[in-house]
DNA sequence: AATATCTGTTTCATTATTTGAAACTATGTT
DNA sequence: AACATAGTTTCAAATAATGAAACAGATATT
């Protein structure tokens, strides 16, 4: 392990839930010692990357990283047509939706739209998703590399609500059927009560990058909706990968790919 | 310097012009071995902030960034408020207006809020700003420390059209006017036919973190309206650093500070 | 008010890592 | 086929990283 990456192993710690950190915290997750951390975390500062707070000394994520996320985007400019193609979901279907990214083997909730009702799922962005227990994770899982699979269904997988499945054999038998239908199901995963539609978009080498997803109350969704929800994201699952200039998984299900949802598909003759 | 200074020297030359680098250039540019900018790029390929291109090996900043920038985000939330203001600008203007921030001892636009009519001025998020000839630039200088505009403000600064202002005292000088206005106007700096008008917004230090501002072709723009557009955009700066969490600087003209433009001044009995 | 405790920061001799020139490989060019 | 270019690997010499312990500056406790 080189200097940089034990430095950069510290960005991994800021999250949604934990936007800032001290010191000695930092020193005790990553198990380093406390002078190598502080040095690494100066350097990070330096770079912009991270700021200290001057009363508190605690360190947050700095203005650096927001200026490398508009770089990155003004060269795969996601954020533009994600917009559009969450906007439609909500249109047709009047519930909140988002979409997550990969990045460092984490899935993370990138973009969200929330349902103008009342009764609405909470989602913000930045936030991790486990792989096991919810939609997102498991239609990501349906279609990741094997190796990839085996090291998120470990044994010991944490159970948020009764629903939450854990058992890695019931959760690679459902991938599969995920993976024949294109998107994935998940009832009270994360919380009760909730249930989620996903489906998953693809880089140039077939393999999932994201996520799309539906998240409803469970009193208001029935089994049809949910199929047909499932098929309309599939359908936006594949724009996804086209505006991404991916190809979709050779698993993926290809009744979707011809315009299931375009954009003019009542202009049909 | 640090070999992590070493490694994140390179992310900055990762640029909204510079999207995409070779390694070559990268070890060209910062002056480095070929060797040794190997080794960083490929830490900071690990750590997801940069990847690599499988066909043309070109490096660009990674989906780490992305989720960082969100994390970030959620801990400073100025997405949300500042998409608000925006919109209100380009509202009550009809023009396209934009923010920046400063990372790095570089002004960066980091929202753009396009105007509606067909003549605009094109302008995208991630670009960064040349202080000396831009009214974003000009202002977040006018309010800046004093060795921080003495490090901007040097001889052969690059003029980009006829009308930039490349000499250093009569910079020095708008600014102090500037400043006792609370807002900048440059006129074709950048682009010519182009006017713009800027404010900029504090931290709590009272250093200027950002600037707001408003671009229009000049052929639709009066005097009158420069200095509206200025007042408003004061207005509109003061609640920014509210908003931000700051204070203003003891030299921002204090006018504007309680409601000049509030969100309700129509109302005022 | 004095003491203890918890921070973040600095020091310094030991140790391990970085360093860079050159060799190597792969791909494209004349 | 020879040449050129770009990315990657190697290895002994040089340099920077390391971590225990000391320090300083807060805040909490007795």
């Amino acid at each position: 392990m080189t200097t940089i990456d034990k430095a950069l192993t510290l960005l991994a710690c800021f999250t949604t839930d934990q936007p800032s950190q001290k010191l000695t915290d930092l020193a005790r997750q990553s198990g380093m010692n406390k002078a190598g951390v502080f040095r690494y975390l100066s350097g990070l500062v330096r770079a912009g990357l991270l700021e200290q707070d001057a009363e508190t000394r605690r360190y947050r994520l700095g203005p650096e990283v927001i200026r490398l996320a508009q770089v990155r985007d003004s060269s795969i400019p996601i954020r533009n047509w994600m917009r559009r193609l969450l906007s439609q979901i909500t249109e047709q279907t009047g519930e909140t939706c988002h979409a997550a990214l990969i990045s460092q083997e984490r899935l993370f909730t990138y973009m969200v739209n929330d349902s103008p009702k009342s009764l609405q799922v909470r989602i913000s962005p930045g936030m991790q998703l486990p792989f096991h227990a919810t939609a997102s994770g498991q239609v990501f899982l349906a279609f990741a590399a094997d190796d990839f699979v085996a090291a998120q269904l470990t044994d010991n997988l944490p159970a948020f609500t009764d629903g939450t499945v854990t058992d890695p054999a019931e959760l690679r038998s459902r991938l599969q059927h995920f993976r024949k239908k294109g998107f994935s199901i998940s009832e009270g995963g994360v919380d009760a009560d909730v249930v989620s539609v996903a489906t998953s978009f693809f880089d140039a080498n077939a393999l999932p990058v994201g996520t799309i997803a539906i998240q409803a109350p469970a009193a208001r969704m029935t089994d049809s909706m949910i199929q047909s929800f499932g098929t309309m994201l599939c359908g936006i699952g594949v724009q996804a990968t086209h505006y991404y200039g991916g190809i979709l998984s050779a698993d993926f299900p290809d009744s979707h790919s011809p315009g299931v949802v375009t954009q003019h598909n009542q202009t049909r003759a």
